[in-house]
Formats: structure tokens, sequence, C-alpha cells
DNA sequence: CTAAACCTTGGTGTGAGCTCCAAGGCAAAC
DNA sequence: GTTTGCCTTGGAGCTCACACCAAGGTTTAG
């Protein structure tokens, strides 16, 4: 598949794919014989996955890193599998971030005559346990 | 507060809390009589809160937005109150994005086997419901 | 066969979000 | 009262994540 396509089918521009491929969040693409990038089912399988990692907040330099393993060094069937689950880990803390922060707005809601009372109150009810 | 103290507090540098101030992202620190910023507690908590809201993947836009209209417009209790929750809808919106991921990954782990079958298949776990 | 419409690389431009620096004023310590 | 250190503003510099452009090769449509 050419590039234009794939930039169609992700609604990615073929800058983007082309810087995505340069840093390393997409492994190199082949080429054709007049040195055309040629995208395969399994290459659209990691745009897909960057894609949605990305949406999601993931910072590029941890995606970087995941090609990167994820090619060159895990070969074994559970090491790979191992990756996936620290992606899945470190999502999850961002998960847990939000999800104080939410608590936290949700205290700011309730106790909102209280908004000016100081930091510190605050603190408690971002830190606090749910 | 001086700016240092602030900045030690918080754990940003001062050039940050210039920045944030000069961008709208807090409120005009009140002076003292050399010009120094002199910051409230009040100011402390609009620091916290944009702090907060920040490591959350909250963007800069929308809290600028936030804390021109807590401040100039929303002069009613209830106004300023359903703009926080605003807030939180936006956040719960971010923290939705980021657990579809989380299923998508669960899935990826699970049939991982099929990790080079095709997006079309992952792009159902994707956007499939829970 | 030529023109339009692709593709390539390399380099430059852009906006966000800081970060650093210079020049100069105030303040706290000795 | 001068040195040291903090503060001010204005502006330049920097990194990231693209976006855009130019020069040149290729493929396709007429």
């Amino acid at each position: 598949m050419k590039i234009e396509e794939v930039a169609r089918e992700f609604d990615l521009t073929k800058d983007t794919l082309r810087y995505w491929e340069r840093i390393g969040l997409l492994p190199p693409i082949r080429r054709n014989t007049s040195g055309y990038r040629d995208y395969t089912e399994h290459d659209m399988n990691w745009v897909y996955y960057i894609q949605v990692l990305r949406k999601a907040g993931m910072s590029i330099e941890s995606l970087i890193e995941f090609v990167k393993l994820f090619r060159d060094g895990a070969q074994t069937r559970e090491a790979r599998k191992s990756l996936l689950a620290d992606q899945r880990t470190q999502l999850a803390q961002q998960e847990a971030e939000i999800h104080k922060t939410l608590k936290y707005l949700d205290y700011k809601i309730e106790h909102w005559d209280d908004h000016m009372l100081g930091y510190e109150t605050e603190r408690l009810a971002y830190e606090g346990k749910d």
C-alpha cells in the first residue's frame, strides 16, 4: 500500500508517517523498485497501534523504546508479550493520575465554597484515597 | 510569598510561574512596593489547581479559558461551579479514551498470537464495548 | 511523448511550552 | 555602604512534533 492510501486510511498526513518512521516510531518500511514505501498489513498494524497509544497520551519516547525492543531485542513470545504488559502498566498509571484528578475536581465541586481555603486542604483531597 | 518560595513549594521554575502568568494560566499576581510578585494563599491555590490539571493532561488552552471565565465572567456561584463541572467532563473523556486503550491492550495481550492478523480486527477490540 | 500526479530526500518553518540571558532595580548581610 | 543575592522585564534560544517546500525521479492518463 502506498503512503497516500495509508495516510487516508488512518487520517494522518504523509509527512507524519514519514516523520514517525524517521524517529523510529514505526519500523523502516519496505520500498518497491522505485524506492517508494510499500506498507504491508503488518506495517498498518503498527501505524494503528502507535496512533491509538498516542491518542491515549502515551509518550513518543516510550513508544519508540517499545518499537525498538519489540523489533530488535525481544525475540521470544513471552518477552514480547511482557513488553505489551509494560505498556499497559504505564497506561494504567496515567489512568490512575487522571482518576485522582477527577476525585480532586469532585471534591472541589462538592466543597465548592471552600475554594479559597488553601491548597493544603485541596492537596489532601487530591492525594487522599477514594 | 516570593516567587522563589512558590517555585520551591510546587517544584516549578520561577520562569514557568512567570510564563504561566503571562499567558493567563494564572491570574495577575499582586506586587509589593518594589514591584516584586507577592503570592497570596489564593494564588497558591491557583498554582496548585493548574499544576494538577496539567499533570492530568488537560490542555493549556482549556485552562486559560477556565481561568479567564472564572475571573472575569462567571461571577455567580452557580456559573463558576458549572465551569468546574465542565473541566470535570473534559477530564472524564480523557479517562474514557485511556480506558478504551487499556481494553485494546488487554485484547492484544490476550489474543497475543494474532498480533499480526490485521488492524481491522484490532480496531474492533478498540472500538468495541467492554 | 508529454503532462499531471505521484513519490523521494533534505531542509526549513511553525507553535507550544518552556528556559535562559542581559540589564538594571531593590534588599539583606556584613 | 558595598557586596551578594533576589527581583523585574524583554527578548532570544530550545525542543518537540509535526507541516511545508523545493528539486528531482517515477508512474499513469491522454
